[in-house]
DNA sequence: GCTTTATGAATTGCATGCACTTGATGCATG
DNA sequence: CATGCATCAAGTGCATGCAATTCATAAAGC
């Protein structure tokens, strides 16, 4: 539940800028956490899913202007983004969608093992059985899309792990599980092959299976090798596409950046 | 070459403070430094030295003036810390140093080893002659001042582990890292007995031996249980003094800020 | 006397204005 | 014709002002 924040013009306005200098902000919302949290969810989820090009420009008015709010709201927004990793701020040049090297997509999936390690063991056999039926559900649904619709089998398979990083309830390990497969997806997107992704379904139910079964060791290395083998994917690229993709994509993204 | 100009609000520098700008602040991208990653890493600083005790609050005024900035520029440091789990954000109340609790401190230790796991396993037997030389150094002075100057101390405890984190040359883990490193000291400040963190010296150059000599599991385990050991002698204490420390705490913290 | 409701001070949330930096365009020069 | 330099526009960096919220204090009601 990390969306719920959004008040009344989800994606579109934050605030309804009829008003714009005086307009309260529709006074009394509960538990509204500041507009910035919005802003900063809807970026993300756009820079996820490519709709904003790896190493495009963010202006801080273009997306006050979209977002129906000042520069003030998307700076801070911009500011965490790049906490996050998912944008690049560079000194009185602007901010800009994150548009990480190979190396630093290797970087990425190194830690990521690393934390989904952590998941695998707080997991191995201490599922409840309402939270096994949650991910067969959920496994149930990646075999569905599979092959079909290739945006949502992605969101479904970052989906799968932060499932899993949930039910550790450890929240620091959700949220760095979230931060990493934000930063993977955007990596696979710009590296990966184009159905690169759809493969890991049955990796993942054999992966469930492994820790209601409570056999930790094998659910660590089902979970290392699926990891591996999807990095390993998104990595081999380079050594052909390196060139074309790798050297060529920024200035694309630049140009695209611009025509918006 | 406009002299004429003079900025008002620049009068005092952030850049001259004598005060705790020393720790080496957020390494990793290139330079930039602007007055808000300034004041972020100031503030950082300052809580991890408990100099702002957990639950002190931060006016947004009191930081601007402290650093002779604005507002602004203080309120995207809180932010941004919030982000990193050192500064907790209470909409429309303000922000305050974080309090985190025991599960929480669990939490952040838990993922600190699995984080800490990937760092040992990356150096193992990969060391390079200088940066052997760096980290005996490192090491050598830990055990000077360990008994004396206990602030430095658990200074010098913390570097090491960002000392090894860099050496892996992989920039997410260190910032990850470097996070919980942050963390984790707090939770020690808060939770740990006081001189409970001298321990663990020789540990560290039991890892470094490990380290050099190529042996990457007895590494692994030994910084391992270095890290358990470290965790359990600050959750020991829950039993014992929970009520006292964790109830109190966030009070004393409030008188404290007050008087300041 | 104690609870409940107004009033006010302090502080956050946000928008906006102004100076400064940066990159681009056009002009003069070798 | 290419190179270096001044001018300009776009956009960031930062400070500040105003409305809204919250908490504390005081007044009114039972």
């Amino acid at each position: 539940m990390n969306i719920t924040r959004v008040k009344k013009g989800a994606s579109r306005s934050v605030n309804d800028p009829t008003a714009k200098g005086k307009g309260p902000p529709a006074a009394g919302e509960s538990g509204a956490i500041s507009r910035t949290e919005a802003v900063q969810d809807a970026l993300r989820q756009a820079i996820i899913e490519q709709r904003l090009q790896p190493g495009a420009k963010l202006p801080e008015d273009a997306i006050g202007d979209a977002f129906g709010t000042s520069r003030t709201i998307a700076r801070e927004a911009l500011g965490r983004l790049a906490v996050e990793g998912l944008v690049e701020l560079k000194p009185n040049r602007g901010a800009f969608v994150a548009n990480p090297s190979l190396d630093e997509g290797r970087d990425v999936f190194v830690v990521r093992r690393g934390l989904e390690r952590i998941v695998t063991e707080c997991l191995s056999g201490k599922l409840k059985a309402d939270e096994i039926a949650v991910l067969r559900d959920h496994v149930a649904r990646e075999r569905e899309v599979s092959g079909h619709n290739e945006v949502e089998s992605i969101r479904l398979a970052g989906e799968f792990h932060l499932l899993l990083a949930r039910l550790t309830g450890n929240h620091v390990l959700v949220r760095y599980v979230t931060e990493v497969v934000s930063r993977c997806s955007l990596i696979l997107a710009m590296y990966g092959r184009p159905h690169s992704s759809d493969c890991g379904v049955s990796e993942h139910g054999e992966i469930v299976d492994a820790l209601i079964a409570g056999n930790g060791a094998r659910a660590v290395e089902l979970m290392d090798h699926h990891l591996e083998a999807v990095a390993s994917r998104a990595l081999l690229q380079q050594k052909a596409e390196r060139d074309i993709r790798d050297v060529l994509a920024p200035y694309a993204a630049r140009i695209r950046g611009l025509e918006a």
